[in-house]
DNA sequence: GCCCCATTTGGCTAAAATTACAAATACCTG
DNA sequence: CAGGTATTTGTAATTTTAGCCAAATGGGGC
């Protein structure tokens, strides 16, 4: 496999990285079902410490999947790829069978 | 949040980290264009120590989306989760608008 | 049974990710 | 400008992940 080949597996791994997190789930979760939220709303939705926070949702922010808006002092983020909703339904649908065949396996 | 929420988020990035890597992106995406790939085959597409590729499969296989099945003494692995392809169309439309912004900027 | 081949697993090391606390930054208010 | 609030960044400890080599497992063929 070439280099090129090698890298575009390697840039979109880094995407999916973006959201392997239960955090950045919720938070793209959430974002898919607001227009934006500022830092502090998504703190408490999260429940960790505001600095973590902040980190998931720069790390989000530089994946390309969320853009951030400064009013006052406050910042907000909005959902940049609208698209991902479609991917949490496949992931949905994967946990769905997946119930279906441990419920097999224990009858 | 109620445990139960948090919960059903725990599960959803397991499935996501599964997808979190290059070498496994590239073993779905090869699953996505052949009914079925053994373990031999993809080694050599990864190009990494067939161990590692194993383990990769079984990650894979854990999180439900490929399932697998020896035929002889080799192993036959097949993607489960269709759905996961349309997942890339998004990632590659979020690549692209980054690549977008990133002229954007340079000029 | 013995040997060979495909695959998985154990054990280990190195690298990356996660998190909280503390300190810095930025903006608003009086 | 002083003080307060929202957010980010520095730092360091802990956990998780990745990778390879070597050894184990499980079939097949002679």
């Amino acid at each position: 496999m070439d280099r090129a080949t090698r890298n575009r597996y390697e840039t979109r791994a880094q995407i999916v990285k973006a959201l392997a997190h239960p955090a950045r789930l919720l938070i793209v979760d959430e974002l898919s079902r607001h227009p934006e939220r500022c830092v502090c709303e998504l703190t408490e939705l999260v429940g960790s410490d505001m600095s973590t926070v902040s980190r998931h949702l720069s790390l989000l922010k530089n994946a390309g999947l969320l853009e951030d808006e400064k009013r006052g002092q406050m910042v907000f983020y909005r959902l940049r790829a609208k698209c991902i909703t479609k991917f949490f339904e496949c992931i949905e649908s994967v946990i769905a069978r997946n119930t279906e065949i441990h419920a097999e396996l224990r009858v």
